[in-house]
RNA sequence: CGCGAGAUAGAGCAGCGGUAGCUCGUCGGGCUCAUAACCCGAAGGUCGGAGGUUCGAUCCCUCCUCUCGCAACCA
């Protein structure tokens, strides 16, 4: 598919930042830029080349976090896109265009491609039961319900996620759930919606992806979209009842209310902002998204496979729009031995990146180019990687500066010292088997670089380029001009070896500009400053060429392109790190059974507390504690965690379901006695009925243990 | 349990059927033009484990163990 004859044009895309917060390393890493990078190399190559990008500002998220910061979800966006926007431009993420869906244009091209799609009957509508605040009159999304987390007991997890032990939730599964505007127990309500029928499509899918794209894909991307449509595809809900967002036309019937879901609207950010780039530039942004000779290219992260590689090419597919030739998607970058985590606070911004190192006393926008360089080295391509401070001096001092600057730095300084500061002549009747190897090594890099750019290796494709410059290395040290300079009392003609050596040099550093261009646009432009040439040498047409530095041009004096970065810096960055990190572990938790009372404490920080919020006796006289024994437990099948227990409570016996598979086996605990909370209400696990909950203690090494009477009692005995 | 990805020198990674390779680090030597930089050389791996296919496997197949995701699940 890819590497056949070159398209006539390429639309290169990366994942819309959520503009809820600041965006970290590891974002920049996974999709902005590699992005770049590709871009930066197909402008080289002077290709019609369109990348777009955006804030992505719908979803219930934005309201939540404009909750949080106590104002309106207009204003969140409105503080976030700006910030974001800036980060990127200073790390020389070039997009054409860093649009935001919130603008008419993207609401009109996300209603307009519903409308189309439903039209055409490509969507479905379906019957839903969705919690509903009676007093608020309004649907709750996820976000919007609190209640007690399943999992940790935690009293104010959310309906999708629970803050304080990081799980996902459905606001189904979550204990005494409560509206977040009223404050009230929600109620089930029918609604509408309409459903994208993924499953009529899988049959495209699986040609499209599993035959077509088997092999020019990476096999992660294609491993992901095997197991989804293996798993079988479901219609999925491309509506929302809510009115953040951009609202379903209201030509279709029973709009009223409803908004695009954000996952369908995100996308289609791409292709508003392509038209706002066209209206920016007096283009038509048509044949990017109609024409198949346009190569469309997704840049994200893997966990936005689904969405560009299922869900998004079915709807470009149903809407007449050309599919992605190529979705390389990274894996995810961890941070000095953790996962990057923004509620646990584990992670490194862009922002404070840029703060800490790239404004100008630190080191400017050079510094951008350092950590493009590391992250580029160490783009998790194939397979998680990990950011370490230490790695990344490492990166920057034995290699940029070492191999990379000092190369070209010896060069100049050489050139200025031994050929009076201008471009030597070279004499071509005295050129050599070292000489003629260094001149087609250039060449020889220029290809490699080539090949492992289009098939999107930008790790090879940048080691190519600092072992050019490890070459020159090795060409230098070998010619040894310094001691060849000693001869010339003796022998004049020796200059002209010396010429020859420095003219390869300085040209092999014209050269390294090129190729380094599309990872380090800084360091680029710095070389052709040094260099007193113009900007155009950096055509990609010019690499290869020993012909780019006129004869007897004199050159500026040198100037340091990198500089080392000291140990007390990066001990410093990991002390900020470590400092500012949230600790995980729940302060106290010693309490797995118990049964808090879901607070109705809106407003509060989702933070673990060592002490639940009071309760009045009344509220504790509600919960039935009875002491029962277990007279069978069994493993429950699919279920990691689940085993499945027969509890003689005296006046009956019960099945209750309990988590602790992971902490004991069933023929263990068979004749334990054991507290169970008796009037819970049933609920259904892996389809099986629990009727009752045991209560667990867990102790600082996260191990499970009973609460249970000292001494063997009657079965039935009531606890209080 | 299921699905996906991974497990290769001290660290980080490449290789994916034919005498195990790169970068950093370590050790020894050389050079001194250069940001104590550069160049040369060495040590260091039974390629997670067990089977199998093959003339031959790190690379293919099967099973197992562990890690990371997803899903499930957490009463």
């Amino acid at each position: 598919m890819s590497n056949q004859e070159t398209p006539k044009r390429y639309l290169i895309t990366a994942a819309l930042p959520y503009a809820n917060g600041l965006k970290h390393i590891g974002h920049l890493a996974g999709a902005y830029l590699p992005a770049d990078t590709y871009v930066r190399y197909l402008r080289a190559q002077k290709r019609d080349v369109v990348f777009v990008c955006g804030s992505d500002e719908h979803g219930t998220a934005i309201p939540i976090q404009a909750t949080k910061e106590g104002t309106t979800a207009q204003a969140i966006i409105d503080k976030y896109h700006p910030i974001i926007e800036q980060n990127f431009n200073d790390l020389g993420i070039s997009f054409d265009i860093y649009h935001r869906t919130s603008d008419p244009i993207h609401h009109e091209t996300a209603r307009e491609f519903f409308q189309s799609l439903n039209d055409k009957g490509d969507l479905i509508t379906k019957e839903s039961e969705q919690y509903f605040d009676e007093k608020a009159a309004s649907f709750l999304a996820d976000r919007y319900i609190k209640g007690t987390c399943p999992n940790c007991a935690y009293p104010a997890a959310y309906g999708d996620q629970c803050e304080n032990c990081g799980k996902s939730l459905s606001p189904d599964e979550l204990i005494n759930p409560v509206s977040t505007l009223s404050g009230n127990a929600p109620i089930k309500k029918s609604t509408k919606h309409w459903y994208l029928p993924l499953d009529r499509h899988e049959a495209f899918l699986r040609k499209w992806i599993l035959e077509e794209h088997a092999n020019d894909w990476r096999s992660t991307v294609v491993g992901q979209c095997k197991s989804w449509i293996d798993g079988g595809l479901l219609p999925r809900a491309v509506t929302r009842d809510l009115d953040w967002g951009v609202k379903v036309p209201e030509t279709v019937e029973g709009s009223a209310g409803k908004v695009l879901y954000v996952w369908f609207d995100a996308p289609i950010g791409y292709i508003s902002a392509t038209k706002q780039w066209a209206l920016n530039n007096d283009k038509d942004w048509k044949p990017y998204w109609e024409s198949k000779d346009t190569k469309l290219v997704h840049f994200i992260g893997k966990d936005n496979i689904v969405f560009h590689c299922i869900i998004f090419p079915v709807m470009l597919q149903l809407h007449g729009n050309i599919l992605p030739d190529n979705v390389p998607a990274n894996e995810f970058m961890n941070l000095e031995g953790d996962k990057m985590s923004t509620s646990r606070n584990w992670k490194l911004e862009m922002e404070d990146y840029i703060n800490d190192f790239i404004k100008p006393e630190n080191g400017g926008s050079q510094m951008a180019d350092v950590l493009r360089y590391y992250l580029t080295l160490i783009a998790p391509e194939s397979k998680d990687s990990e950011f370490t401070w230490k790695g990344f001096q490492d990166a920057n001092n034995s290699e940029l500066v070492s191999i990379f600057g000092n190369f070209i730095n010896r060069a100049l300084v050489l050139m200025h010292k031994l050929c009076k500061g201008k471009i030597p002549p070279l004499h071509a009747n005295l050129l050599d088997e070292l000489d003629k190897e260094a001149i087609d090594n250039i060449k020889a890099t220029k290809e490699k670089v080539e090949k492992l750019l289009e098939e999107y290796k930008f790790r090879d494709a940048l080691f190519e380029v600092i072992n050019l410059a490890r070459i020159g290395n090795q060409y230098m040290q070998k010619k040894e001009p310094w001691i060849v300079a000693k001869q010339l009392a003796s022998n004049p003609e020796a200059q002209k070896l010396i010429d020859n050596c420095l003219h390869i040099c300085l040209q092999l550093t014209a050269n390294l500009a090129i190729l380094i261009n599309p990872f380090l646009p800084f360091t680029a432009k710095k070389i052709c400053y040094l260099l007193k040439v113009v900007d155009k040498i950096l055509d990609w047409e010019n690499a290869g060429s020993m012909k780019l530095l006129s004869v007897g041009y004199s050159l500026r004096a040198p100037e340091l392109l990198f500089r080392k970065i000291e140990d007390e810096e990066i001990i410093k960055q990991v002390e900020k790190l470590k400092a500012a990190a949230v600790n995980k572990e729940p302060i106290v938790s010693a309490s797995v059974g118990t049964l808090p009372k879901a607070g109705p404490d809106s407003g509060s920080e989702p933070r673990a507390s060592a002490v639940k919020p009071e309760i009045v006796f009344d509220d504790f006289a509600k919960i039935d504690l009875k002491v029962g024994t277990i007279v069978a437990a069994e493993k429950v099948e699919k279920a990691d965690k689940l085993l499945k227990l027969q509890v003689d409570l005296g006046f009956e016996t019960r099945t209750i379901v309990s988590g602790i598979a992971m902490h004991f086996k069933p023929e263990d605990i068979v004749g334990k006695q054991v507290t169970v909370v008796c009037n819970l209400a049933p609920r259904k696990m892996r389809g099986i009925e629990s009727n009752g909950m045991i209560l667990m203690a867990e102790d600082a090494a996260g191990k499970l243990h009973f609460i249970n009477p000292e001494t063997a009692i009657d079965n039935g005995s009531g606890v209080s």
